[in-house]
DNA sequence: AGCACGCCGACT
DNA sequence: GTCGGCGTGCTC
């Protein structure tokens, strides 16, 4: 009798392996890899759903076998290459296999599979594959697009669907993976430009459970398709996969927030390897991953020539200077569009020294500080209050950027007859008309507006720089870079505040050299994304201590890293000794959490984060 | 996840 | 003397 090698949905360690049951006659030959089936689990009276993935001879079991007892839908619902990655992406973030089963395969709808099947001949299901084969050597490239969204050849929309155009007509599938639900309108509104729309299928959590399903399917089971969608996408099925495309890897959506906290440009990285395809990440500024990885030549980067708006560099440590509120004004005069990009909302958000001007520091820290309500300096990183002055001397302090609330009520006063209208992630604008409207945005948030912005101001890039974090200046660029995209061909750009080397790459919009230069002077300190790092967070310090305790042990590719977040420690360790690393961390994280004397059922004790940037 | 097995406190 | 508390451990 044949043996079925099952897998289970489950964030459960214990369950993170194949279970065998026989396959009874009657089931023979419906049963291969990918098929959903329901089989006896344990004592649990109700079965268990499952997914096929080896149909063998015999079984590596010793205990009798129990029989598969019923098929959910006779078309595979997975596909090897996407378990394959699975595997890869838990061993890389020492996670379980089947919660990222989970990801690759959304909740199934019995209504939108039976519509499918009678939709779609049966000759579609399961074809062998006839197309030519694949490139020998799949290149990996970081392409800037256009400087400008006007830019309608070099726009990163029509890059994509024209490569993609080419693969499909040889039958071979592209995946595109967009930061946000506003990028994929975006880039869907081009597929149905182009006619593409037909060839594509979308993956995003926003769908209904029915669309989602169907979509689904038909990727499993079509090839020549263009599949697209946001961060879960990365895991989307895609027959004979021959490009990828993964658009503004900075974007922190792109960054899963639950366990095994994997980023789309890891799981995409290491699909196109075990897929070998074509990579192509695409972004006006780039992640200081991709810059390493130009920098060791795995990456080539492409930079187009494409127009620029004029950017001036202001060095003040005002908001905004007078030379700037004058062209404010002109250009709403001339009743055309601006920007002011600012860094959050509310009131004041730094302090600056009155006498040396500098920007008041954390001593701890080094985090920015600001005016608590009860009106004392305070740390906006670790919270901490301050009494002592400025090391110049000075006591006196004044806010150097307020949030938009304040700076509102300064441009009303200043600009009474002007339009203005305000964009925060709370409250987004997508799009604005182009007359003379004056936008006050946060990062991230800019509404488009036909023909680009005559003025762009990006308001506080020295509060923007100044957030304490690892990637507080690659999250800047990102969010400048697309802001400046949003510019008309003949506009201008006023960076606020800014000097030194910087002020010099990006009067040239070189974003690249600025993320590369900060990328080698993290890998001099033993930061990431030359090194990795990863930490461990418990609710119960014992437990984490007795990991600390066999880890040191244990474990010596891995550095301790001190950290001042709470029940959490932190490791360092080199990239080359990752699965290394993580197989021999998820023993002990299991030996501890079993004998923990203080977990909650289904409860995870500890939380093992692989590449954790926040913590540092 | 379920569900059973297993070893200590209050009941007829 | 038992009934049942839920800690612990297994499920092909």
């Amino acid at each position: 009798m044949q043996i079925a090698s099952v897998v289970f949905s489950s964030p459960l360690p214990q369950l993170d392996k194949p279970f065998d049951y026989l396959v009874p006659d009657g089931l023979k030959d419906s049963l291969s890899f990918g098929v959903q089936v329901l089989v006896p689990f344990g004592t649990a009276k109700k079965l268990k759903t499952g997914i096929v993935i080896a149909i063998q001879e015999h079984s590596g079991h010793e205990g009798k076998l129990s029989e598969v007892a019923e098929i959910l839908s006779g078309i595979p619902i997975l596909t090897i290459p996407q378990f394959e990655l699975c595997q890869a992406v838990a061993l890389r973030q020492m996670g379980q296999v089947g919660e990222l089963l989970g990801t690759a395969v959304p909740k199934r709808s019995v209504r939108a599979e039976a519509l499918y099947l009678k939709s779609i001949p049966t000759t579609w299901i399961n074809s062998p594959s006839t197309k030519p084969s694949r490139v020998q050597n799949p290149k990996r490239t970081f392409v800037t697009p256009g400087v400008l969204d006007t830019d309608e050849q070099m726009h990163w929309t029509s890059l994509i669907i024209n490569a993609a155009e080419i693969v499909i007509r040889s039958g071979h599938s592209v995946l595109v993976v967009l930061p946000d639900f506003r990028e994929l309108i975006v880039f869907e509104s081009a597929l149905y430009d182009s006619g593409l729309i037909k060839n594509s299928v979308r993956q995003s959590s926003e769908d209904s459970l029915k669309d989602r399903w169907t979509n689904h399917i038909k990727a499993v089971n079509q090839s020549g398709l263009i599949v697209y969608g946001t961060r879960l996408a990365s895991f989307a099925p895609c027959n004979d996969l021959s490009a990828i495309f993964l658009v503004d890897d900075g974007d922190e959506s792109h960054q899963e927030q639950s366990s095994p906290y994997w980023h789309s440009r890891d799981v995409l990285l290491q699909r196109s390897q075990l897929e070998n395809c074509q990579i192509e990440v695409i972004a006006h500024s780039p992640s200081s991953e991709i810059a390493r990885l130009c920098e060791i030549g795995y990456f080539e980067h492409h930079v187009l020539d494409s127009a620029k708006p004029l950017v001036r560099i202001t060095s003040t440590s005002e908001r905004i200077d007078q030379e700037t509120y004058a062209l404010i004004s002109k250009t709403l005069r001339e009743n055309k569009p601006v920007l002011i990009q600012i860094a959050n909302l509310g009131f004041a958000s730094a302090l600056a020294c009155a006498s040396c001007k500098e920007i008041r520091r954390c001593g701890t820290c080094n985090g920015t500080l600001w005016l608590d309500p009860s009106k004392t300096e305070r740390c906006r990183n670790c919270k901490r209050t301050f009494t002592d002055g400025c090391s110049c001397g000075g006591t006196a302090v004044r806010p150097i950027s307020l949030g938009s609330s304040a700076l509102a009520e300064q441009l009303n006063k200043s600009f009474p007859k002007a339009n203005i209208v305000h964009s925060s992630g709370v409250e987004r604008l997508t799009m604005i008309e182009p007359a003379g409207t004056l936008v006050i945005a946060t990062p991230g948030a800019e509404p488009s507006v036909a023909g680009g912005y005559k003025l762009i101001v990006l308001a506080d890039s020295l509060t923007m720089l100044g957030v304490p974090r690892l990637r507080g200046l690659e999250q800047a660029c990102q969010k400048w870079a697309n802001a400046i995209s949003k510019s008309a061909t003949d506009g201008l750009v006023v960076i606020v505040g800014l000097s030194g080397k910087i002020a010099d790459q990006l009067r040239d919009l070189d974003f690249a050299s600025v993320i590369r230069d900060d990328m080698l002077e993290r890998a001099e300190l033993g930061l990431p994304p030359a090194t990795r790092v990863m930490s461990v967070h418990a609710k119960n310090m014992k437990d984490l201590n007795r990991l600390k305790v066999l880890i040191a042990e244990q474990v010596d590719e891995l550095e301790p890293i001190p950290t001042a977040v709470a029940n959490t420690i932190v490791y360092g360790y080199a990239i080359a000794s990752g699965s290394a690393v993580a197989t021999k961390l998820k023993v002990l994280v299991s030996e501890v959490s079993k004998s923990s004397k203080d977990k909650l059922p289904g409860q995870r004790v500890l939380f093992v984060n692989m590449d954790d940037h926040q913590v540092i």
